[in-house]
DNA sequence: GAATAATGTTAGGCGTGTAAAACATTTATC
DNA sequence: GATAAATGTTTTACACGCCTAACATTATTC
């Protein structure tokens, strides 16, 4: 009956990855299995266990032995964040670097760890510019290689930080 | 004298980043001092011994007790290559996504592990690429936001992945 | 060259994360 | 509902990476 007040530390990789799994595997609201967690981590049962009981303690998932495992509000709100760091990451290295989708994921699960707020928001706009402007863009890709087909646009109208 | 064949395992993270560490300690060919090893890493002098004789294991540096470091030829390969990683990270993160400097090289730490060759590549194609092609670029910077002035062009060819 | 400071090493310990194996509980299955 | 299968838990052990504290060696300084 673990009480007292959670634990505030930042959470480890392992633990963020045990987090996530759960989220995942609750699309809906039901409740994870360990063994489906153990599974997708590629890990024993008997790990799962323990990282629930930590990740418990810290109060991010509802678990009881032998009990149902769900997220707390907390906990989901914290998954929820590690699960999109992971997908900016994943989506950047796709659709913008085009790497394979097989190592950008391997990639993206080991570095979403490392993903401040900062950099997150400025990759995933990043993304977006890149999708969205129809002409810097696209040049960059098609196998190998890429070029920058633009036309000596230059100089618009330098916004603000004159340099006369 | 570490004979036997060297441990051929991938390095750990934190392997790695010793290895690193030796690397840019010793810009010429001089040797590296454990105790400025320690400082770069935030790690106790003790530490970099074990560390040391891990990879001297490896027949990653030279390494005797009481003795000057160095890199092995085949050390200095590796070290090369996850400082070259390092950069590939930062400087994307700097040039590209403009995040401020220190949370750039915190993250690239964290991340440079994980980064694969063909990831490393195109990150830095990429980055090449987006310093070069004139206009698409520079619409994303200049504080937070970003805009991409260009035209309506929408629709290009979709290449491939028809999705009717 | 002795005394002192700096540096390097060893020994022992701790926390984290994992596994193996034995055990407990729950869920299927008949 | 008894039995078997699946799932979950505990215990014990191990690898890793770090630390502290004591000790050893090397470098400095006078």
């Amino acid at each position: 009956m673990t009480r007292s007040t959670p634990r505030a530390e930042p959470l480890s990789s392992s633990l963020e990855d045990y987090l996530e799994a759960i989220y995942r595997l609750t699309p809906g609201r039901t409740a994870a299995r360990g063994r489906d967690i153990a599974e997708r981590l590629r890990v024993r049962r008997s790990s799962v266990t323990l990282a629930l009981r930590s990740l418990s303690a810290r109060g991010l998932v509802n678990y009881a032995p032998y009990d149902r495992i769900t997220l707390t509000a907390k906990g989901r709100t914290a998954a929820r964040d590690i699960s999109r760091r992971h997908e900016a990451l994943r989506h950047f290295f796709v659709k913008v670097l085009e790497v394979e989708e097989q190592e950008a994921e391997r990639a993206a699960c080991k570095m979403e760890h490392a993903l401040s707020p900062a950099l997150r928001r400025r990759l995933t706009e990043f993304a977006r510019f890149m999708k969205r402007c129809p002409l810097g863009v696209p040049q960059w890709v098609k196998g190998r290689r890429f070029h920058c087909p633009a036309p000596p646009v230059q100089r618009r109208r330098t916004g603000g930080r004159g340099k006369p």
